[in-house]
DNA sequence: ACACAATTGCGAATGGTTTGCAATAGCAAA
DNA sequence: TTTGCTATTGCAAACCATTCGCAATTGTGT
């Protein structure tokens, strides 16, 4: 939490309390949450405020992006890690990066996100 | 291609043009599209029968759904595969599916989707 | 405490996707 | 082949997440 502060600080941006409530957010939860979650979590920050600030923490690699049914949904980058979500009820459990690196030749640069689904053993009842 | 129109029809649903077209397209085409870019190739259909085609696609599994920058993009599902996109010039490249399956206790019928992107060679220059 | 630039909040605009509905087309049965 | 029923289409309007423009505010270094 602390280095994240810095990181903004030592890139040149401002800690301001926005982006410090989103990040408060983010650290606290365990899911990964869309724009929309955490602005209904922290009404008194703008939308365009929260989403310009997940902008931001992507760019300088601090929360990590995954895509699920269109919307995208962020959550603090540290060991990578995917989520699955239950296709049904929404529960979500975090899933070890099991990625393994394939030969592009003509790629560099490579970044990959994943999407899982399923439906849960609660919901299979 | 004769199959899938026949999936349609076991299916219940009718063959008309729009699905027709829609699927010739998708058949022809060896990059993964968005509703868009296929509305755009194929004008004479409104872009909602096209959206509500693609649906319809995914729903049946005759179509995979691939997510670039939170776009949604199409392309048969035949052989299990991935796109890497060029993030510079949008080349895309297919990579065959290396996912390993995990041992997903709390979950069943559990599905992946990858997002794969770089930079290709020639815009690495 | 001051001043300047970065950042915010607000509201309006954007753009992709969906929806409601009347007109049309596909399909099965006669 | 023609008829009739229902699914499907096209169109326009609605929706909803995200972005933008700009004046007001906040954070930071001096």
């Amino acid at each position: 939490m602390k280095d994240i502060l810095e990181k903004l600080k030592s890139n040149g941006y401002k800690l301001t309390q926005p982006r410090e409530k989103v990040l408060e957010l983010l650290s606290h939860n365990h899911k990964a949450l869309s724009a929309q979650d955490i602005h209904s979590f922290i009404k008194d920050v703008d939308k365009a405020s929260v989403y310009r600030t997940l902008n931001l923490l992507e760019e300088l690699g601090i929360v990590n992006i995954e895509n699920f049914n269109n919307e995208k949904l962020y959550c603090l980058s540290a060991d990578p890690h995917h989520h699955i979500i239950c296709k049904k009820c929404g529960f979500s459990e975090e899933v070890p990066c099991t990625y393994e690196h394939y030969n592009f030749s003509n790629f560099s640069n490579v970044q990959h996100q994943m999407t899982l689904t399923g439906v849960c053993n609660k919901c299979n009842k």
